[in-house]
DNA sequence: GAGCACTGC
């Protein structure tokens, strides 16, 4: 055994854990659910496992151990294998897309709860597994929330398996005789954490009237100046919103501390002995990585973070927090179709969250920078969770194909709103993944194996069908990763990308943005250097990177695909433009518009909004020579912008546009209506007649229902935001 | 005429 194994065995049977393995083991075998809990720092991620290893519980399969992150499942089978004092990979391994190290003999595995969903659609009753435990439970991730759901229902009937499957859940403190009602009272397991205390402390500016950027920016950084001239050595976290505030408030830190407004009395102070450093998802790894080294001696380090710090990654040696209050969230808005990207104040649990960044070793305090009121009457208990704000169409797929045809009375510990569900069964149909009754299709089934979008799995689909997936696999990859496009802070680089985009738009031929996004692509892979032609493009190589190990995955996928020997055919006549854009159709004709006045265009899925084709698309200034357009995505702002756009004829889409307005959306859930009761019946009946008339007009649902509350809400805030950042560069 | 938080398959 190496020095490094022994000494973190040593410390790992240090942990409160160990006191309490014998009878964590008797629980475990003793029901088939179990609730484990207890604050960060208390092993029993790295521990539980080895326990039930130990004491025998894979004899009968492995042990399944979930993560919502890919760096989590990673780093901690990692950990577990040097304690183990075995080779990673073999007894212990992980498993994260792109990247299998398991074998045969793998009894311990680490994986993503992305990963665990696929092997249920290709296993159901998982009987490689005595034992799955689902981690990090209170974070409520989409994929977490539908194995809680699924392992509920499955680990009932037990078909093909010989032992039950035991199921465990792990959880931090909250909400846990929640979890256990939920999975039929089962035993709730404490373990006593071995974290720091941290003091709470509101320092009160922000109240519930105060949501303007620009206030907090300014507040967030005073508080962070008071730490640094009061506290007692240690390093800062502060929590902003995004990559402009966090910029905003590093400039202030840094260099511009007196020109900080009057009133926080700052004048005489300076950031002497303070290292400033910004730190958000889409900078730069090796920028990112500075923020783990330590301050020189004498300098304290204060780190300015979105919400990545927050449960990606954690840095030793902070002792204080100071807390914006705020959270930057997309939430999916079902009466008008859209997705608004919003600045929102973060929960209670969110909050108590950022504040134990602060004890992790050592004890800490936590300043926020809102009120006692505000956080009595602005903030919510819980953060919403992700399953009720987020489109469900790829959920409401996977349980299909899982069997689950109701799915509006799937067991799910928090039910999302009905139509929510509506909307993705109608889009299900409408992408002819599943029929009239909402049985899965052909087709369907082969949706389910792609890692996209169904729309996009649509056009892939269509495109093998017709022969022409070259065009395709690419541009699904690219669509499918972080923006690619670079924006330089400064406004003379930023004209120099924007010149070199203009350039690479206009060698791809005509105007269409999905085929600019191929024509990158293939640029990039067929130069002698892909990164450094990124470099001279302005484009992330991060990026096309990713999008290249994504489009080897796509490809490999429909290769297994199409040799299955009902795999559909089609032709269609035309040029490779026309050919790319026919099948982009099948897969976005949910996301069809027409040209209505001037630069508008109005959608074409019923609710019949106004959009704008947004200025980072190489069609905007030509609107005029515009009629019919698709595109991918949509961005409230200013206005509602429609991004990744792409002419199209009305033939292509004409037969498939009454789809739009066909169906009877409830007949689709497929309610198993034996099992229904007739009052039951009689709800839903009504409810139907209510929303869906018979009679109606299909171009009476097409006309303008765009003022919808909270679109205008959202607008009217950033344009209040827009107005106040204004007037504070005229004063 | 421009405002992209964070995950994951």
């Amino acid at each position: 055994m190496s020095k490094t194994e022994r000494s973190s065995r040593a410390e790992s049977t240090q942990l409160p854990i160990h006191q309490h393995g014998e009878k964590l083991v008797g629980a475990v075998k003793g029901s088939q659910f179990l609730v484990v809990t207890g604050e960060t720092g208390s092993g029993k991620t790295t521990q539980l496992p080895q326990f039930l290893y130990r004491a025998g519980l894979c004899r009968d399969g492995k042990i399944g151990v979930t993560q919502p992150r890919r760096v989590a499942a990673i780093t901690v089978a990692q950990r577990v294998c040097q304690e183990m004092g075995v080779r990673l990979g073999v007894e212990v391994g992980y498993q994260v897309r792109f990247d299998d190290c398991t074998s045969k003999d793998t009894l311990i595995k680490y994986v993503t709860d992305g990963c665990m969903l696929r092997e249920i659609l290709a296993d159901p009753n998982l009987t490689q597994y005595s034992v799955v435990i689902l981690d990090e439970v209170h974070e409520r991730s989409l994929n977490t929330d539908v194995l809680l759901g699924l392992l509920k229902k499955t680990s009932g009937g037990s078909r093909g398996r010989t032992v039950p499957l035991k199921v465990v859940v792990m959880s931090a403190t909250l909400q846990t005789d929640k979890l256990s009602a939920f999975l039929g009272h089962c035993p709730v397991f404490t373990i006593p954490g071995r974290t720091y205390p941290v003091k709470e402390l509101f320092c009160g500016r922000i109240g519930p009237k105060e949501m303007d950027s620009s206030v907090y920016v300014k507040e967030v950084v005073k508080v962070a100046l008071d730490v640094h001239t009061n506290e007692a050595s240690g390093d800062i976290l502060v929590f902003l919103t995004g990559q402009n505030e966090i910029e905003k408030a590093c400039d202030l830190l840094f260099e511009k501390a007196e020109s900080i407004d009057y009133r926080y009395d700052v004048h005489d102070r300076t950031v002497e002995g303070l290292l400033v450093l910004p730190l958000y998802g889409s900078m730069p790894t090796d920028q990112q990585k500075q923020i783990f080294q330590p301050a020189p001696e004498g300098v304290r380090k204060c780190v300015v973070a979105t919400n990545i710090a927050a449960t990606s990654l954690t840095i030793d040696g902070i002792k204080y927090i100071v807390d914006s209050g705020f959270v930057k969230q997309l939430n999916h808005n079902s009466r008008v179709g859209l997705d608004i990207l919003e600045v929102v104040p973060i929960s209670k649990s969110e909050a108590q969250q950022r504040a134990g960044r602060a004890g992790r070793t050592s004890a800490g305090k936590c300043f926020r920078i809102y009120s006692k009121e505000f956080w009595e009457n602005c903030m919510p208990e819980y953060t919403t969770p992700e399953i009720q704000r987020t489109s469900l169409t790829s959920v409401v797929l996977t349980l299909k194909c899982l069997g689950v045809h109701d799915v509006i009375r799937f067991p799910y510990l928090d039910r999302p709103e009905e139509r929510f569900l509506l909307t993705a069964l109608k889009q299900l149909y409408q992408y002819d993944a599943i029929d009239r009754k909402g049985n899965v299709t052909r087709l369907g089934k082969l949706m389910v194996e792609f890692p996209l979008p169904p729309g996009l799995t649509r056009a892939l689909l269509q495109s093998a069908a017709l022969g022409c997936e070259e065009l395709m696999l690419p541009v699904a990859a690219m669509l499918s990763v972080e923006n690619i496009f670079i924006r330089p802070g400064h406004p003379e680089k930023q004209k120099e990308a924007e010149i070199i985009h203009k350039e690479l738009a206009a060698s791809a031929g005509s105007s269409n943005d999905f085929l600019i996004l191929l024509c990158i692509f293939e640029k990039c892979k067929a130069s002698e250097n892909p990164s450094s032609w990124c470099k001279d493009h302005w484009i992330h190589w991060r990026a096309v990177k990713s999008a290249f190990s994504v489009e080897t995955q796509l490809r490999e996928i429909l290769f297994h695909l199409k040799r299955q020997k009902e795999f559909p055919q089609e032709t269609f006549e035309g040029s490779s433009s026309e050919l790319l854009r026919h099948c982009l159709c099948i897969g976005y004709f949910t996301n069809v518009a027409r040209r209505s006045m001037g630069k508008a265009f109005c959608t074409m899925d019923g609710h019949g909004s106004t959009v704008h084709v947004h200025p980072s698309s190489s069609l905007f200034g030509q609107e005029a020579q515009l009629d019919w357009i698709i595109f991918h995505d949509v961005l409230v702002t200013s206005r509602v912008y429609v991004r990744t756009v792409c002419p199209i004829r009305y033939d292509w889409v004409k037969d498939l546009l009454p789809k739009l307005h066909e169906i009877d959306v409830y007949e689709l859930s497929s309610v198993a209506r034996e099992e229904v009761t007739d009052e039951e019946m009689a709800q839903w009946v009504k409810k139907t007649t209510d929303q869906h008339r018979p009679g109606e007009d299909v171009s009476r649902k097409l006309e303008k229902r765009n003022d919808d509350s909270s679109i205008t809400e959202a607008r009217a805030r950033y344009l209040q935001r827009k107005q106040n950042r204004l007037r504070g560069k005229d004063s």
